[in-house]
DNA sequence: ACTTTTACAGAAAAATATTCTTTTTTAGGA
DNA sequence: TCCTAAAAAAGAATATTTTTCTGTAAAAGT
């Protein structure tokens, strides 16, 4: 399941538009629609390509506010992590999660409309989990960069 | 442009799935292909729906390092930020970039193949930019979350 | 009461995806 | 060098989907 080129730059096309149609990915890279379609379908069928989707603006949708959580769990055992894990999957807000290393456990993204709304989610839904032991929190003042498109 | 509960349906539909064709949403949503292709249209052109994007598969692409770097500048100027930006806009290794609050001035996420990636990125990428002061990172170790899907 | 606008339905036309068959190319072995 | 098998691509057909057009009904404004 190595990639070669001719995969890699349809790759590269439907990451920027998951739209473009198999002639139109045919008549950028020069081939026949057969090969294409061929080679989209086993990109998907292996995984290579996980899915479609749509990126909506966060903005328009009344979402004003980005901050990362910096959160440290009370305990570092399995069960703690994967019951916070579980509460988090639930939490629509919560666009990122990742465990990490350094001074705190997790580092989580969240979207959400303002100041108020992550009030109420700090100190409704975050704090009161009863693995978490401290939450850190990190304002974003102004996007400069946010693309789904992975180096290939 | 206020959305009224038929649009967020086809949003919630679309961010699902960039794939599902008008009669799949027609028929999820009790409706006939033409408000719902009108409607789809029109979240379009209103810039509600930004783009449709193909979702990689990191580890696929050989990408299986994920890091935070939480960057201090030299200089707080307008001209420093802005020079910082334009570069970072040029790396496809950044996939994330915000300005933010706190002790450091930027959020940075990195999607990389492993760590000596890293550590070239790290050493002759960006900590060479002249705006860049300090670096902090902070490495993935489990991803626990990550979704382009907004609460709606 | 009449007109205009908005939202939706249905059908026809155009474009696209999918499948099937054929041709070309490539690599390995005699 | 030739032959064969496998892989990759082209071309043509069929099926689906998108797009456009026409029409209807309800709501809003005059």
């Amino acid at each position: 399941m190595a990639l070669d080129e001719i995969d890699k730059k349809i790759l590269r096309l439907l990451q920027e538009n998951a739209h473009y149609t198999l002639k139109d990915i045919a008549n950028k890279i020069n081939l026949s629609l057969t090969p294409v379609h061929d080679r989209v379908k086993r990109l998907e069928k292996e995984g290579v390509i996980e899915k479609y989707v749509s990126i909506l603006n966060k903005k328009k949708l009344g979402n004003n506010l980005t901050v990362y959580c910096q959160v440290t769990l009370t305990k570092t055992t399995y069960d703690t992590s994967e019951g916070f894990n579980l509460s988090i999957m639930e939490m629509p807000e919560v666009v990122e999660c990742n465990y990490v290393s350094g001074n705190f456990d997790y580092m989580l993204k969240i979207i959400i409309p303002d100041m108020e709304s992550y009030h109420h989610f700090h100190q409704k839904k975050l704090s009161v989990l009863p693995e978490v032991s401290l939450i850190n929190t990190v304002f974003v003042i102004s996007e400069v960069k946010s693309t789904t498109v992975l180096p290939i």
